[in-house]
DNA sequence: GACATTTATAACTAAACTGTTATAATATTA
DNA sequence: TAATATTATAACAGTTTAGTTATAAATGTC
């Protein structure tokens, strides 16, 4: 469970979950209408992406999203 | 736990934690040099909010984001 | 009901995104 | 290494936000 605090690290979270499940780029975006180049900026971290663009690329993977208080994190997810 | 997929879910859950801490839009924007303005678009759900402010009146709320697979919902979750 | 606080909405400029199309760069595989 | 597949980057037009300032509307309190 991997604490997403930025867009970068919400990026990284997201790729890993796309090739988790063996999908391209063109192949998750093209769920909800998506662009290549969309999903690729999604991806790279880019801060002003627009929140209704990040939850359709969410509803592509088939994921949600879940808040809760900020911990201290742990030496593994130091690794992201 | 709530699970959030859109824009207007993610704007209900930030106003909550928000009144849950006793603050008012000015105070917790304040945090972040987000004006009250911006913190109630935010909640209110605006579909093209960018994903940078949104991270940074998390920020300000002392919050952190999980992704995980979409599950069916039950029914107390309906209710957000 | 009146007053004070909080939140929603408005106008404006600058900046940045989306979508589209195309291409360059990178990574993968035969 | 060559060929293929995948991802990153670019230009353009249209749209929408952030930020600022101000005010209307709504909510809460005495």
């Amino acid at each position: 469970m991997i604490p997403v605090t930025s867009p970068e690290s919400l990026g990284k979270v997201l790729r890993h979950y796309r090739k988790n499940q063996g999908l391209t780029q063109v192949e998750a975006g093209s769920k909800f209408n998506l662009p290549q180049k969309t999903v690729s900026t999604i991806e790279a971290g880019t801060a002003g992406i627009r929140l209704d663009t990040v939850f359709k690329y969410m509803s592509a993977l088939g994921l949600e999203m879940h808040l809760e208080p900020r911990h201290k994190p742990s030496d593994d997810e130091a690794l992201w």
